[in-house]
DNA sequence: GCCGTTTTCGGCCCGACTGTTTTCAGTCG
């Protein structure tokens, strides 16, 4: 709206950068406010910080209703349409009374919108067709990350055939490791980029051309996703991918700085403003370099701090997926687990882990086939059994037990004494408030025998938001009961989620990155639990299952 | 509206693609 006023743009931008700031945060805006801490978020200052105060304490603002008052209602919807932005909504609002999508797209119909100026035919068109994939992806949204990782991958296989392709990768906030993907971003170079483009848009996964210039092109595939590809010089090809996969907070910060050492960024290299010569990179890591910053991982490019300690040589050492020793939530057949416990041992085995845990679910899930304490018995031997037959693993006894309602568990406590390892989770009254919710939890991490708190938030993506639940309160309990937090990496889950992680790591909270494995291929989602760790900014000694079989067995709090 | 080893005023990342005009505005990422 306030682009439409046609105020400063750099008032909205404030605004979006304060938002992106917001969305970044791990702790609550609430407690900012209380705390009178606002100010410590990059991009808010004197005036955004007291319409946060009147926001979050009244639950409205005076600003936004009076701004609200002074357009045509249904402007913002249409400018929800790709190809709308301010002015054109301005326009058609203005010029044709349209006031939401029905009657944009009736207008364009009976050729109101092809009479206005600088309006044809062909933009007419384009807007109704995407009215169309609007509709179309309301009910849609964003993809989860290991939906668009697999199509992608896919592509990346398709498109190694391609001739005069050399250098190929994913960028965008696929290749940060974003629990969602909006689209999907490549970057490659070529021989011959007109040609090879070409191969690309007629590629038998593609359905649709969106658009396409000489250097780039953005399709649809079968599943919906689009993709945005961009071929460059290979000279070139180390700043265009570092531009492609931004995030955008994270170049406008690189770019800033750069303008201060009197350089000039762009996905074809540096210009260093006084000489005016560009100068090219082929690679990432030099990029950052002649800028004086060590190399970033692209989890982290997120405009927080990360230039900053780049440039102190400052930035932590991520943890990779060799440094994973383990894998301590996993089901078998024995409850609702497609495979036997001895596959599902051979598995883990062929990974080269050195240890697993078996954590069937307990009683309660009568409906995942929860292990009768008769049946657990039978297990625990069956588990010393294969101890002996693999002497390379150690295979710790365990169980997923459910958290009941008022916070107990469905297990009595001799029993659980002689588990291994106990992963405490939430699967029913998922609609608790947030007080009983937090008690909850809380208890269930305050149990003497709970070494791990699964799932904690429950959430599924794009189908079910997490609990209600203060997260900094759950933390300091598991903190004082040393309890770990499962970051749990199943693809509909990964859950903590990357801010979760980064506060509950600052805390000093104990985390474990867990497949929660129902099938013997399931364990490769540990490279999705690892993307989000690293996107928490998380370190090999901030993951419990990193350590050595004995220390992490004395790791537990049982 | 924010922010500061150039600054409390005057800047604010930079370029591609489309469509409609004939040199560019609007939009997007």
């Amino acid at each position: 709206m306030l682009e439409l006023k046609g105020e400063s743009i750099f008032k909205s931008r404030a605004y979006q950068k304060a938002a992106r700031s917001i969305e970044l945060l791990s702790e609550d805006v609430d407690k900012l406010v209380a705390e009178d801490r606002l100010k410590e978020i990059p991009g808010v200052g004197e005036a955004i910080s007291k319409k946060l105060t009147e926001l979050v304490t009244t639950g409205h603002l005076e600003y936004y209703e009076k701004l609200k008052g002074e357009f045509p209602p249904g402007i913002n919807i249409l400018m929800e349409i790709p190809g709308i932005g301010p002015r054109t909504a301005l326009l058609l609002s203005k010029e044709l009374g349209i006031a939401d999508i029905d009657a944009l797209e009736k207008a364009i119909e009976d050729g109101r919108v092809t009479a206005l100026p600088r309006m044809g035919e062909k933009t007419a068109q384009n807007i109704l067709h995407q009215i169309k994939a609007y509709r179309k992806k309301k009910s849609e949204q964003r993809v989860p990350l290991a939906i668009a990782l697999t199509a992608a991958e896919g592509l990346l296989k398709e498109m190694s055939a391609v001739p005069g392709l050399r250098r190929l990768s994913l960028a965008g906030s696929l290749r940060r490791f974003r629990d969602t993907i909006g689209d999907i971003d490549m970057v490659g170079t070529s021989d011959h980029p007109q040609k090879s483009l070409e191969a690309c848009i007629h590629l038998p996964a593609v359905k649709e051309l969106q658009e396409k210039g000489p250097t780039k092109a953005s399709v649809i595939i079968a599943n919906g996703l689009q993709i945005d590809l961009r071929l460059v010089e290979n000279d070139s090809f180390g700043s265009a991918l570092q531009y492609i996969t931004g995030s955008k907070q994270h170049n406008i910060d690189l770019r800033t700085r750069a303008e201060r050492l009197g350089l000039s960024l762009s996905e074809y290299g540096i210009t260093d403003q006084a000489a005016g010569t560009l100068e090219k990179f082929s690679s990432e890591e030099t990029f950052y370099l002649r800028q004086g910053l060590d190399y970033i991982p692209p989890e982290i490019r997120e405009g927080q701090h990360e230039i900053e300690l780049a440039e102190q040589h400052a930035l932590p050492h991520l943890i990779e997926l060799p440094d994973i020793r383990g894998d301590l939530h996993m089901h078998t057949d024995w409850s609702d687990g497609a495979a036997s416990l001895e596959d599902m041992v051979i598995a883990a085995r062929g990974r080269g882990y050195r240890y697993v845990a078996v954590t069937d679910h307990s009683p309660g899930l009568g409906i995942a086939g929860g292990l009768t304490l008769d049946r657990l018995r039978q297990q625990l031997e069956l588990i010393s059994e294969l101890n002996r037959k693999f002497p390379d693993i150690r295979i710790f006894s365990g169980m997923e037990v459910d958290i009941r309602a008022n916070g107990t568990l469905d297990v009595p406590d001799e029993v659980l004494a002689k588990l291994d390892v106990v992963i405490a989770s939430v699967h029913s009254a998922l609609n608790q408030g947030r007080e009983q919710m937090t008690q909850r939890l809380i208890s269930a991490v305050s149990h003497p025998h709970v070494d791990i708190l699964g799932h904690p938030t429950c959430r599924l993506l794009g189908e079910r938001e997490p609990v209600e639940v203060d997260m900094e309160a759950v933390f300091r309990a598991a903190l004082a009961h040393h309890t770990a937090l499962e970051i749990n990496a199943m693809p509909s889950r990964l859950d903590l989620k990357d801010t979760h992680i980064y506060q509950a790591r600052q805390m000093g909270v104990k985390l474990i990155i867990n497949t929660d494995s129902h099938h013997p291929e399931h364990f490769n989602f540990m490279r999705l639990g690892i993307g989000i760790a690293r996107r928490g900014w998380c370190t090999a000694k901030d993951i419990l299952n990193t350590l050595q079989s004995n220390e992490f067995k004395a790791s537990l709090k049982s």
